[in-house]
DNA sequence: AAAATAAAAGATAAAAAACTCTTTTATTAA
DNA sequence: TTAATAAAAGAGTTTTTTATCTTTTATTTT
């Protein structure tokens, strides 16, 4: 597995949020949580996460919830997977060992490394707004029963 | 992270049965727990397991231990994440949704198969056998003080 | 046959991840 | 200005993963 739930979950969201709303429109946890098939009070934890570090925008009160400025928008899934998960899957020995360098390389480290850049330019290349679009358009599902 | 700390130390331990006997030469849990630098009882379970699935050979009693017999330096990493940790980072969704399939993609499907091909094919070629050369022949490490 | 060695097996414990529930705070609308 | 709404915050639980400890079984050497 590439990502924790924690990360699933708050890319989906994200997906969510951008393709739902609008500065306009705002939605409201229950609905992400319907739309991404989500646990609702642990979804809550994670949007209140990303909410502080600005990843997407909040509003309390009636008519109030979760929505994407356009700057939120440009977020990359490299981001999203950078705040949640940490750096981890972009740096740390695929074998777990501390030492583990281009000088001193695992047993697996030459070979792993042009597969580690290609899953870190993937996404690094991969924007919400982006990603959002093809889910507007019917071309790819982010609720699938 | 792509594996679980307990397929990174079944990997690990391997490679160095590999490297460390033959036939004639056993290797003892804890020499192997030193050797990769993990917990010594926790290795011993997973060992135990990777024994009863035939990837390293055993013998108990004095003057025993581990081993790799001929076909087990043909092992490859997809062998043993398959038997550690299953089948999910070649088959399952990157998103976490059990319905994502080539007719029905999540968002990051179609851009993801790809590197995903890449990972499987790696690891479907990566032998045990050949691993444990580069190792002995010092040309990668698997303890880094 | 007895003592020693080493893995197998089983049971338990600690830590982390996933998930839930309750209370508080901010905002809006009546 | 009160009631309603919705997120923020905090505390708690459950499950899974990681790790440890103890006992048993098989093998070998004396």
């Amino acid at each position: 597995m590439l990502f924790s739930k924690t990360c699933e979950y708050a890319i989906r969201a994200c997906i969510y949020i951008a393709q739902q709303s609008g500065e306009d429109k705002k939605v409201a946890i229950k609905d992400i949580a319907k739309g991404i098939d989500s646990p609702e009070h642990f979804i809550a934890k994670i949007l209140q996460n990303l909410s502080k570090k600005g990843f997407i925008n909040s509003v309390k009160g009636p008519n109030g919830g979760f929505y994407m400025d356009k700057k939120n928008l440009k977020t990359t899934i490299s981001d999203i997977v950078l705040l949640v998960d940490g750096d981890s899957l972009f740096t740390k020995c695929v074998l777990g060992l501390k030492q583990c360098s281009e000088s001193k390389p695992c047993p697996l480290h030459n070979q792993y490394k042009h597969t580690r850049k290609e899953i870190i330019e993937l996404f690094r290349c991969s924007k919400i707004g982006q990603i959002s679009d093809q889910v507007e358009l019917n071309e790819t599902f982010l609720k699938l029963k």
